[in-house]
DNA sequence: TTAAAATATGAGTAACACTCATGTTATCCA
DNA sequence: TGGATAACATGAGTGTTACTCATATTTTAA
């Protein structure tokens, strides 16, 4: 049993120095990436990832330390590529077009990036997989609430409208703030100034008064 | 084994009708509340919570379906909490003042509720401690990469100004783009489009070309 | 009073992540 | 080239966990 009782300090096992090994362990990630997609990250177990990729348990927790590294080393590699899909963006020209095109170019990437790698999907799921509808089912009283709450501001928009908005107030206010607890005392106080920023600018452009 | 593999359906178990048994549930869940806010909600075992609260495992299991309905039970408490907290603002006073005003009121409630409630932090905390940095190393990156980015649009601000704008894109249009994939075709259009809007009107505020 | 239904109980089960003692292969230097 | 040492390979075994189920107890209804 660890000091700490739910951080497992994952430390890095051997690296793979031979060429033989290192082949195994992109077998291994490439193995899991594909089960984890079909299966989810939960219910697909270490033994069946060494099975499926021809390698013996105990090898292939010679490179991981746990199950988790797996998926933190597949979570990489698509960080990579999005990274990368970012630095398209740094162009002259990208800085030159207006920014409401500009917007829609990064938002259209990155939408397009999710759609193309069902392997990103499956992975990131993973975080909030834990417990299915937590999330959702308490968000969506929230939304409920906000949806009901924005008209007596200003009616002249419809349902779906309102719907649309507080969608994204709660979601993206709920996240940043939700974030911020996590920041340093200083950075938290900026975020929050931030995420009243954002959403003022939002609602503004609905609401012009 | 269920027939479908990573969603173990969460059948409601018997509700409890009896005075006795009811006091039972709402002692679990305090118990469990507090170790999930100690330990965190891996490293407590459902062994643990049943013997804190003086109920055999079994009659745990009658109650909860399984250990994760334990933790959605406790985020109902806390949701309908906020829920409360939000509709304390649908007043006739509430609609009337700036809505620079009421942004703000609303955020620094929501803020403060989460700080006033360690339980929900340690709560929903779980629902992304799967893999503890996942998120972040991989965001960290990304948000470097526009904090380079932005200044050459811009460059009349300064480096903590592009961190926390950085920030803020990153997380808030991540988020929301993620979560689109989940949504049915229609709304998905719409909230890649509020997206947008969202990120556009928060970067003219900075940026007013 | 008594039969049936609801609830209680905890030793036991199956499944899982991960280990470790032992065997095999590569590397290095005389 | 041989032989010593380090790196890697292996899979039966271990400890832990969520969850079950046969049996006992209590409540309800007639």
């Amino acid at each position: 049993m660890a000091e700490s009782s739910s951080k497992t300090t994952a430390r890095t096992r051997r690296k793979p120095r031979q060429a033989r090994s290192l082949e195994r362990v992109n077998r291994i990630l490439d193995v899991a990436e594909e089960m984890f997609v079909e299966k989810g990250y939960g219910a697909t177990t270490t033994k069946a990832i060494a099975a499926q990729a021809q390698v013996p348990i105990g090898s292939l927790y010679q490179f991981f330390p746990d199950k988790a590294a797996i998926l933190q080393a597949l979570a990489e590699r698509y960080s990579d590529l999005l990274t990368q899909h970012f630095q398209s963006f740094d162009t002259l020209e990208m800085t030159q077009i207006p920014l409401a095109d500009y917007v829609d170019r990064v938002t259209d990437g990155v939408e397009q990036f999710f759609f193309e790698h069902p392997g990103f999907r499956a992975i990131f799921m993973e975080v909030q997989a834990t417990m299915p509808e937590l999330d959702d089912a308490a968000d969506a009283k929230l939304i409920q609430t906000v949806v009901k709450l924005l008209p007596k501001r200003d009616p002249s928009l419809n349902v779906e409208d309102y719907k649309a908005i507080a969608f994204v107030l709660i979601k993206a206010m709920g996240n940043l703030l939700w974030l911020s607890l996590g920041q340093t005392p200083d950075f938290r106080q900026r975020l929050l100034a931030e995420t009243k920023r954002l959403t003022l600018t939002y609602l503004q452009s609905y609401f012009p008064i």
